[in-house]
DNA sequence: TTTATTTAGGATAAATTTGTCCGAAATAAG
DNA sequence: CTTATTTCGGACAAATTTATCCTAAATAAA
């Protein structure tokens, strides 16, 4: 469904934003760490976020993540997913096709489309502060 | 979301349910060309699909591919997906922990698992019938 | 200013998926 | 039986994704 860096990249902006609403910044290495992701590859997921806007960084020691208080709330598991995976999920053809296009659909066409917009309305809809808060109070669970 | 082999996997075995419907039998060329797909990686997918029991396959002059027509109805998107992807895409957690679990669940768990489940039923649900007999009569298309 | 710490970014490597090649095996037809 | 045709199956290759390594740049604090 997801790309391994849009799992990682989901997982770490939930932490990042859990720690931010405490007024705390978080290194690579903790996120890492609790999130169950190898380092290096953890660093170039959170440095295109940062890229994206969707997350801050900041060097040298005190340095780290952190996300604008002001945004946990605006921003959407839909935002995370096309800063890493693009859009190619939410407007792909199911079969690959080209292009998808009800004036030239495939044979899942018209079922696939439900589906694929449930998604996306699901993602639009989820806030990183609904996501960030059940992790908090222990409701849900970054790794097991 | 389905891998390239599965996409070309399902609209291989629709084009041959086409065929099958009038008693005919078709070559991995042909199958290739309709489905605009890579011939000799048609083939491995083909291969699986027969060993999986969802397609017959014949060699020799006269040989191909083709389906049993009483199973064209009972054979659904479910079985192709099933058989080529694996079950990873109807039980795997969102976010790629271990194991999706209820009690122990991801962020994402609750909204997650309603789309998973819509997809299932949507795939459990869709004949291979209703998508070939789409194709035969022009509706759908299989490239573009 | 020096040092320690932390992210940035480029190069590289490993793993997986996608795709190719070719000889073997089966088989229909002459 | 021989030949032509078609799938089977193993080895190999290319492309993409995932992951690592190392040096540079920034920066906080002594
Ligand atoms: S054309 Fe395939 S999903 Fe729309
Ligand atoms: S635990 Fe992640 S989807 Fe169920």
């Amino acid at each position: 469904m997801f790309s391994k860096a849009c799992e990682y990249g989901i997982k770490a902006t939930i932490y990042i934003a859990v720690k931010s609403m405490r007024q705390e910044r978080v290194s690579l290495k903790e996120i890492a760490e609790e999130v169950d992701s190898p380092v290096a590859f953890t660093a170039k997921i959170l440095q295109s976020l940062a890229k994206s806007g969707i997350i801050d960084s900041h060097k040298g020691p005190t340095g780290g993540f952190q996300i604008d208080e002001s945004k946990i709330d605006t921003i959407k598991l839909h935002d995370i997913v096309h800063a890493i995976d693009g859009d190619k999920i939410f407007v792909g053809c199911g079969l690959g096709l080209e292009q998808c296009d009800a004036s030239q659909p495939c044979p899942v066409h018209d079922k696939f489309v439900g589906i694929r917009d449930n998604l996306k309305i699901m993602l639009e809809n989820t806030s990183l502060y609904e996501l960030a808060t059940g992790l908090e109070i222990g409701l849900t669970h970054l790794k097991r």
